[in-house]
DNA sequence: ATAAATGCAAACTGTTTGCAGCTCC
DNA sequence: GGAGCTGCAAACAGTTTGCATTTAT
């Protein structure tokens, strides 16, 4: 499937003497088959176990252990709990993020806007920026009109 | 003493039948009087509990109520817990952060930066902007060379 | 007078931890 | 074989809730 992307994971492992326990591959699999996507814990405890048998330590363990190596990343902005995604492999940073205060829609935008005013931190700052993370809030022009539901509730807790 | 400020935070309260507590008031004049700053909910309960005798449920529960109403606002970006700090007045938008991953500081820019940026997403999605949430982690050039802890922890949960 | 707000304690929710047993290299 | 990993259950931390009492308008 994603092998190429799996492959590469597994080496970052073997670097850092960690294993590739089938509990683990299963989390990652299911983060790659969803790049666009970011989800609680529990989504990913709950979707994991459907493939596998899984203690939601298990799920805790993992996701702190695979941020700490950047394959994945925290999304803590406004939501009720902590969302995860695949990192991208190209791309130095994260996206940016829409977040429509009537329909709850996320949008993920992947080019980085930022460039310029990173440029302008280390300039007059010395701030020399690893990452950044930036999300508006407001309202699509169709929302605004009608009742709009059309992407469901997609940020409940579980 | 911020009295101009806390009149008209009254008169919001007014506008929608709600009282000015002593409690409520404590906390206000607690967050006027840091506006630069922001605490954890248990911060602001030990802060304001120097003052008054406070439950920590009528900390959180005015926390709740003076976010609905726009006079605080909660950030949540990356923090063990959400911080609170009192709104802007002249301000439209939240300002930028800039935190330290060494030295742990949390640098607010007040200037909005985003203009352009916001209406590229109303011309190119349709998307009005409401809020924006804008944080960069990243090294200042002085902790690059030395063992930065001129800040201090500043960052426990308590 | 009465709607709103409070303190307290219990309940809840998400996350972490200790440990005995299991699994990958 | 042994470090690394797992599941389980208990512990933990932050937040919310129900209720009897108090307070602001």
């Amino acid at each position: 499937m994603q092998s190429e992307e799996l492959e590469s994971i597994l080496s970052i492992l073997n670097k850092s003497g960690l294993k590739m326990t089938l509990e683990r591959e299963v989390i990652i699999r299911f983060l790659l088959e969803h790049k666009d996507e970011h989800f609680s814990a529990s989504e990913i405890f709950n979707r994991v176990r459907e493939i596998r048998r899984i203690g939601i330590a298990t799920i805790y363990r993992n996701l702190d252990l695979l941020i700490e190596l950047h394959i994945i990343k925290k999304m803590t902005h406004d939501f009720p709990v902590p969302r995860y995604t695949i990192c991208e492999r190209d791309q130095k940073h994260g996206s940016h993020m829409l977040i429509c205060t009537r329909c709850k829609d996320v949008k993920l935008i992947k080019e980085d806007w930022l460039m310029e005013i990173e440029e302008r931190l280390q300039r007059e700052f010395g701030f020399k920026v690893m990452d950044h993370q930036l999300v508006f809030s407001g309202i699509y022009s169709d929302c605004q009109k009608e009742s709009c539901r059309i992407h469901g509730d997609r940020l409940t807790n579980r």
